[in-house]
DNA sequence: TGGGGACATAAACTGGATTTATGAGCAACG
DNA sequence: CGTTGCTCATAAATCCAGTTTATGTCCCCA
C-alpha cells in the first residue's frame, strides 16, 4: 500500500481538496473578464482579496491557473481546463440554488408549481434557472409529490401549474406533452446481461428479479403496466438513488428513468440493456385545471419546457 | 419591479446562497447514514459541529431538511429533494477534484495520460473518478493538448496512454475506438432554424455563416472535411465555451460536439438542428505507441472507457 | 516623464465554524 | 425500574481563513 509520496492528504471529504464555490466563481469571472481586479469588482470584493483567493486556490491545487501580467490576467492551459471543470460545479450549484429558492417560498409566490418527483429532481431546476434568467422577478414556489398530490394541489388552487410523469392524466386536468421519457434497464458492467448481444425479451424481463422502486411509484406503475403487472422485485427501494446505488454495486438489473442515469451511463458505471417486446416509454406532461389555460408566469415557464 | 417580499438578498454570487461543499457533503452523509453523529464521525468532525452545520444550512435555505429524533435523523420530503440536488453538486466537485489531482503532474505518477481537449474536458474526469474507486493508489497525471501533442508525448515516452478525437490516428501509434462522438448543429430556440420542420441540407449548411472553433481545432477539422473545406465562419472562437455562449445568445448556428451541449439541450437553451447529407460523426480513440500495448494502470483505465 | 491600470504585499480586523464540556430525551435490557 | 447507550441540543472559548485598508511595483501609453 504505497503511501502518499508528496505529502498527499489521505483525507476523506473532497470539500478540503476542492476550492469553495466562491473561489470557483471568481475563477470563472477572471476567465471571462481577463482581469483579477475586474472580476473582484464584479463579485463585490476588493482586488487584494481576489488576488489572494486565486493564489490560495493555485496553492491548493498545485497548478498555476492564471498568467498575471501588469496588463491583465490570462488563464494558463491548465487553468482553462480547470475553469471548464469548475464551470460544471458552479452550474450544478446554480441549479441547486434555483431549486432551493423555489422550495422555500410558500404563499406569496407569483408562480406556484407542483411536480412529481422525477421531474422535480432532474428537470425543474434547469427550467427555473432559465426562467430566472428571463424573468428575474418571478418568485416561484415548488411542491413535489406524486401525480395524485399534484392534481390535488391544482384543483384546490394551491398550485398554478403542474408536471406529472404517469401514464394517464388525472381527471379534471388539461395537459400537454412536454417531453418523452423512457424507462431503461441497466446493470453494472460486470453483470452477465451486459455481455449479451441480443435484446432481452419481455418474458425474460418479467421473469427476472429486478431492482425496483416501491409499488405505487410512477416508475413502477409504468413498468407493471408494460409487463402486465408481472414485474418480479429482487429488492424494492424507495428512492431512485438507492436503486442506482444497488445496481452499480452489481446486485442485479434495475429499471429506471433514463433521466436518472445519464451520468452513470456515460462514465460506464452502468450499462444500458436493450429490451424487446415492451414499450417503456412514458410522456412527461404539464397539467392545469381544465379550462384554466396557463397565463403569465405559468405560460412563461411552460414555453421553456417545450421546443 | 416588485421588490423582494421576504427580505430577499438581491446579491450576485450564488456562493452566498448555496451551502458550501462541506455542508452538502455532510447532508449526503446524514441521508445515507440516518444520523447526524454518524455522519459527523465519517467526516471527521464532532457531532455538535455537524448539528450546527445542518442547522445553519436549514436557516440559510429556509427549509427544514432533517427530522431529528432521539433515535436518529431522517430527511424531510424537502430534504430528500435538496439532497438529490446537492448530490449533483458534490459529484461535479468530485470530478473536479479527480481532474485537478491529475493536472499537477508529478514525475512519479504511475500512469501518465495525454488527452485532447474535448476528452479531457468532458470525459476524463469521470474516468479518473472511476479509476480511483477501483485503484485508489494509482497516481495519474494528465497532459491536455491536441492530437499532435498527444502523439509527441506518447512517442517521447512522456505519456503512457493517449486519447484523441481527430479523424485519423497519428503515425506511429496504435489505437482502439472507445466511443463515438457527433458534431451537431445547434441554435438558440429563437433562431429561425429552430422552427424548421425539415433537416438542413449540406449545401445550405456550407453556405451559412456559422459560429465555429478556430481553424486547426479538432472540431473544425471534422467539419471542414465533411463539408469539403467550405465552412463559412460567422465568428471564430477559441474555446467551446465561447462558442456555446455565442450560440445561446442567438448570434447564429454553431457546430459543436454533442458532448459539450448535453446540459444546454436538456434545458432548452440550445436546440439541435437536424442536418442531412453530411456525416459529422467522429471516433474517439485511445492511442499508444505501436507495439506497446497498454498494461497495468493504463490497461485498467482503458477498460473503463469501453463497454 | 507622468498618469493610469493591474497585480503584490503587509498588517489589522472580523466573523463564522470548530471543539470542549455539558444536558436532556428516548429505548432496550437486565 | 434503574442503568447503559444511543441520539441530538446548547453554551462558551478558541481558532483560522478571508477580507479590508494602505501601500508598493511594474508596465504601457500619451
Amino acid at each position: 500500500m504505497s503511501n502518499g509520496e508528496t505529502g498527499e492528504q489521505r483525507e476523506g471529504s473532497i470539500a478540503h481538496r476542492v476550492p469553495d464555490l466562491g473561489a470557483l466563481e471568481l475563477l470563472l469571472a477572471v476567465a471571462r473578464l481577463g482581469s483579477l481586479g475586474a472580476a473582484a469588482r464584479e463579485l463585490g470584493i476588493t482586488q487584494p482579496a481576489a488576488s489572494s483567493r486565486i493564489r490560495s486556490m493555485e496553492r491548493q491545487l498545485g497548478v498555476a491557473l492564471v498568467d498575471r501580467s501588469p496588463r491583465g490576467s490570462r488563464l494558463t492551459d491548465s487553468g482553462a481546463l480547470v475553469t471548464d471543470w469548475a464551470r460544471r460545479v458552479v452550474e450544478a450549484a446554480a441549479a441547486f440554488d434555483a431549486g432551493a429558492q423555489a422550495l422555500r417560498h410558500r404563499r406569496d409566490s407569483r408562480l406556484r408549481v407542483a411536480a412529481s418527483m422525477t421531474i422535480a429532481e432532474y428537470l425543474l431546476p434547469g427550467w427555473l434557472l432559465a426562467l430566472r434568467s428571463q424573468r428575474p422577478d418571478t418568485a416561484v414556489s415548488l411542491l413535489a409529490g406524486n401525480s395524485t398530490t399534484v392534481a390535488e394541489q391544482l384543483l384546490s388552487d394551491e398550485a398554478d401549474l403542474g408536471f406529472v410523469e404517469g401514464l394517464s392524466v388525472p381527471p379534471g386536468l388539461d395537459s400537454t406533452v412536454i417531453a418523452h421519457d423512457h424507462l431503461i434497464v441497466v446493470t453494472a458492467p460486470t453483470h452477465p446481461w451486459a455481455r449479451r448481444r441480443r435484446p432481452v425479451p419481455a418474458e425474460e424481463l418479467a421473469s427476472t428479479p429486478l431492482i425496483l422502486r416501491e409499488k405505487g411509484s410512477g416508475t413502477r406503475q409504468v413498468l407493471d403496466a408494460a409487463l402486465g403487472g408481472l414485474a418480479r422485485p429482487l429488492i424494492e427501494l424507495s428512492s431512485t438513488t438507492a436503486v442506482k446505488a444497488s445496481a452499480v454495486s452489481g446486485a442485479g438489473p434495475a429499471v429506471l428513468s433514463e433521466l436518472a442515469v445519464g451520468e452513470e451511463l456515460s462514465m460506464r458505471r452502468l450499462v444500458r440493456i436493450p429490451v424487446e417486446g415492451v414499450s417503456l416509454a412514458r410522456d412527461l406532461r404539464a397539467v392545469w385545471p381544465t379550462g384554466h389555460r396557463p397565463t403569465g408566469p405559468a405560460r412563461e415557464l411552460l414555453s421553456l419546457t417545450r421546443g
